[in-house]
DNA sequence: GCCGGTGATTTTTATCATTAAAGACACCAT
DNA sequence: ATGGTGTCTTTAATGATAAAAATCACCGGC
C-alpha cells in the first residue's frame, strides 16, 4: 500500500451516516456534489461507491443508485488514527526539545524520532527540513540532521532579534494615525490588563494569553510577512517557557502588567521615545525571565 | 538501485589514482588509512578493495594487499554526473522564480520540476520545505506545494524588513567602542569605495560586490543567528536583480558609492543620528532600485 | 444545443521496500 | 596496548507502487 487509505475511510464512513439521514429506496445526489459535500475528490466518492454497492448497501449504476437498505454498525469501516496532524508533531518536537535537554550537537536520527512521533519518516523529514532557518537544526554534509539545540546563546540571541522586531513595532505604533482601528483595540487590551490585575491574586494563570494578545496587538501594526513568520517562532518559544518556569508566577506576571501598562500609557499619549523606552525595559526583563527559565530547567 | 553508487565509484576512480603513483608489489595502506584519506567509510573502501582484487589489479588479503599491476584508462569506472548539489539546486530554483518566467500562485509541479533540475524528487521536496521561512512558497492543504511568487508586495515587504535590520545595525556600529575591530574595516571599506569612485567609467561592473561587501560588514557587527540567516536571502535576492536591471548601471552605481559614503562619513564622525539618516536614504533608493528593476523586467 | 452528469484516463504525490553507505562490535596480530 | 581486519547492524536515499486528484471525453434530458 502506498498512499494510506484513509481518505477512503473516513469517506465511506461519513457516506454511511449520509445514508443513515435516507430513507430505503431513496435517490442518491450526483458524485459531484458528493465529493463537494465529503470535500474529496471524486475518485474517493466512486470507490466508496463501488464499495457500497458490492456491500449491498445501494444498488443501480449511472445516474440513478438508490439506497437498496440501511446501513449498520458492521459496516463502518475501522480507521486506525495513527498519524498525528503537522501542528501537533510541531508542538511535540519542540515540547521534546525543550524539555528534555537534548543536550547540543546530538545527531538526530530519522527513522527513531519518526517513530517516537508517531509520523512517517517522510514527515518528519519534510518538517525538519522547514525547522531549517530557525536555527535549531542543522544539516549534516553527508545526510542526517544534527540539534543545534536550544542554548543559553541561542535564547539571548532570539530575545535580541525579537527586541529589534518590536521596538520597531512600537514606534511604527506610535506613529499611527488617530482614527487608526489599533488605537482602539489599545484602549481594549488596557482594559483588559486593569481587569485581571484586579483579580491578580486567583487569576494570574490567565496573563499568559493576554500577554501574548498583547505582544501580538503591537506587531499586527507592522504589516510584513517575515515579522509575521518570525512572530510565530517567537511566541512559540516564549509561551512554552512560561509554561514551566512556575517560581514567582503571580509576582512575575503582576510585574509585567505593570510594565505593559506603561507602554500602553506612553502609546496613547503618543509619547513614542517614552513608549520605546518603556517597551525596552520590559522585553529586557523578559529576557532576563526566560534565561533563569533555563537555568532553573537545566538543573532540575 | 536504491541509493546511487556514485560514491563507489568515485572512490575507486580515486583509488586507481593512487595506485598510479605507486610501483607494482608496493603494499597498500591500511583501509582506515585510505577511508581517511578519500573522506568515505571503510565500507566503500572494502567494496573497492574487492572489485580491485576480482578485476586482478591487487591482490593479497588481510593486512597484506600489494598492487599486482598498473591500472589502466580501461579500469575506471564511468559515472553520471546527473544530479546536481544543493547549492547549484538553489541559484537555479530561485533564477527560475526571480525571473518571472512563472506567475504568482502557481501549483509547483514536483515530478516535472525535479526533471528540470535534475535532482531527485526527493531533494526537491526537501529544498521546498526548507523555503518554506522564506514566504516564497506555501505547502497546499491536501499535497502539493504553491508558488506565492516574488510580487511586488514581496519586494517592499523584504525591502522593509532589511531596513528594519539595517537600520538596528547602524544604531550598533555607531555605538561601537573606538578599539572595535569593524572601524578598521569601515575605513577599508571606504578607501575602496573612493578608488571605485575614480575609475568608475570602466570598472562600474564591480559594485554589485563591494554593495555586498559593505552591508555584509555593517551587519556583521550584529552578532545574531537570526539577522545573518535573513542577510543571506536578501543579499541573495538583491544580487539577483542587480544583474538584470541594466539601465542607468553606471549612474546608479555612482550614486550608491556616494550614498555609501555619506553613511561612512557620519558613521566615523560618530554621529549615529546622521548616519542612521542617510542609511534611511540609501535603503530608500535600494528599494525604489528593486521595484523599477521588477517592473522593468515584467514588461519584457 | 447546452448543461449537469458519468465513465475512463492521466497526473501526481505519499508511502513502502530495497540497497549503498556508515558505523559499531568483536577479534586478531604485532 | 595499539592498530588493524572481519562481521554485523543501523541508517537514510532511492525507485517502485498505490491512493487520490485532476483532466478529458462523452452522454442524455430539458
Amino acid at each position: 500500500m502506498a498512499r494510506t487509505d484513509t481518505r477512503f475511510r473516513q469517506s465511506h464512513n461519513a457516506m454511511l451516516d449520509m445514508l443513515s439521514a435516507m430513507a430505503v429506496g431513496d435517490g442518491l445526489p450526483s458524485e459531484v456534489q458528493l465529493a463537494a459535500r465529503l470535500g474529496v475528490s471524486r475518485t474517493v466518492i466512486r470507490s466508496v461507491m463501488q464499495k457500497l454497492g458490492s456491500d449491498g448497501i445501494i444498488t443501480g449504476s449511472g445516474r440513478d443508485k438508490r439506497m437498496l437498505r440501511r446501513p449498520n454498525t458492521k459496516d463502518r469501516l475501522p480507521l486506525r488514527e495513527d498519524y498525528i496532524g503537522r501542528d501537533e508533531l510541531e508542538a511535540r518536537f519542540l515540547d521534546w526539545v525543550l524539555r528534555f535537554d537534548v543536550p547540543a550537537g546530538t545527531a538526530l536520527n530519522i527513522t527513531q524520532l519518526a517513530r517516537q512521533f508517531m509520523v512517517p519518516p517522510h514527515a518528519l523529514q519534510e518538517f525538519l527540513a522547514s525547522l531549517g532557518q530557525s536555527g535549531l537544526i542543522e544539516r549534516r554534509a553527508r545526510g542526517g540532521w544534527r540539534l543545534l539545540g536550544f542554548t543559553a546563546d541561542y535564547a539571548v540571541e532570539l530575545s535580541e532579534f525579537r527586541q529589534v522586531l518590536e521596538l520597531n513595532a512600537i514606534r511604527v505604533f506610535a506613529a499611527l494615525p488617530d482614527d487608526h482601528p489599533a488605537w482602539a483595540a489599545l484602549s481594549a487590551v488596557r482594559d483588559e490588563h486593569l481587569d485581571l490585575l484586579h483579580r491578580i491574586e486567583r487569576d494570574f494563570h490567565d496573563f499568559s494569553r493576554l500577554d501574548g494578545r498583547f505582544h501580538a496587538l503591537v506587531n499586527s501594526v507592522v504589516r510584513n510577512r517575515f515579522v509575521a513568520e518570525f512572530q510565530k517562532v517567537i511566541s512559540l518559544i516564549f509561551h512554552y517557557h512560561y509554561q514551566w518556569d512556575k517560581t514567582m508566577e503571580r509576582y512575575r506576571n503582576e510585574a509585567a502588567i505593570r510594565e505593559h501598562l506603561t507602554i500602553i500609557n506612553a502609546l496613547q499619549a503618543r509619547d513614542g521615545a517614552e513608549a520605546e523606552a518603556r517597551a525596552r525595559a520590559h522585553l529586557a526583563t523578559s529576557k532576563e525571565t526566560l534565561l533563569s527559565s533555563m537555568r532553573g530547567h537545566h538543573l532540575a
